[in-house]
DNA sequence: TTGATATCATTTGCATACGAATGAATTTGC
DNA sequence: GCAAATTCATTCGTATGCAAATGATATCAA
């Protein structure tokens, strides 16, 4: 095999790896996607909420009154995003907010009466959208995905 | 057991149910999580493009010339996001514009050669990013996960 | 106690993401 | 061949999502 050879397969190496690299197996891409696909069976089930909106109720519900930073905290979302969804609840009247009497830093949220009752209504399809996401595994597959992805996220 | 017990354990079953909805275990909440993390580790690697930049890059140095609609239904983008994505890669000078010589509907992209060389420099960090997204799990584990998400997307 | 740090909330700027409406151009169906 | 339907691109409005800067308050440490 001549010197020439070896460069020719060289480049043809180089050229190969360069053209192989395929957007739609990496697993950011299918990552986007998958989420997409979640927000989309959401917004058929749940028009009037988005998917943040029913994280800051849902753990509202879940734990009762606390700052505005900590929920942010909870439901892995940013001092800066958390406002603007928080801000959203409470003009339509589903949450509450209170200074805090000792910090004065501290801003308290809490679920109205009326975010009570939605987040109550909520539950129930929430389950089912988590099962149409997940409806085109088994239930085996699901509970193998599920554990994998929570080792990612 | 009297019908107040009954009812008791009615109400008591209600309760459950609802206080049983622990957001941190539904797919969607997870779905972002990790979705989130592969952001954060993406910009940690890539810090002057994002993602859909980037995946606007790989695909029309995959495929070559296309129309701004075709790339975006290739890259899981609707019309308005591919527009403002595309307008940005533009304005870098990464990708070029032309109008369709015969559907005069269409808007043509492809990448500069600044594009194909910004390109061909970032796929091998993209390799890199793919990997750290997929570093919690085994070899085996990752394409179970890569195979039940594709499902999934 | 006070000066340095840290925490909480807000604001600004930029970048997705998508529904809905619009206008231009093309294709289809009859 | 022409009206209806479709496709392509754009624009507007709304909602995340995050970095960076700012101001107020609280905690820590010398």
């Amino acid at each position: 095999m001549s010197g020439e050879d070896n460069l020719l397969r060289l480049v043809e190496a180089e050229e190969l790896d360069k053209n192989n690299y395929h957007l739609q197996d990496q697993v950011g891409f299918i990552l986007r996607k998958a989420h997409q696909r979640h927000v989309a069976i959401f917004a058929s089930h749940i028009g009037d909420l988005t998917p943040p909106q029913f994280a800051a109720l849902a753990k509202l519900y879940d734990i009762g009154e606390t700052s505005q930073n900590q929920l942010g905290t909870l439901i892995a979302m940013d001092a800066a995003t958390v406002k603007g969804v928080i801000d959203r609840l409470k003009a339509r009247g589903l949450v509450e907010l209170f200074k805090h009497e000792v910090d004065k830093r501290r801003l308290l949220v809490n679920l109205t009466a009326e975010g009570r009752d939605a987040i109550e209504r909520l539950i129930p399809l929430a389950r089912t959208i988590t099962e149409e996401t997940l409806a085109p595994l088994t239930a085996k597959e699901a509970a193998t995905f599920l554990r994998l992805l929570a080792k990612l996220a």
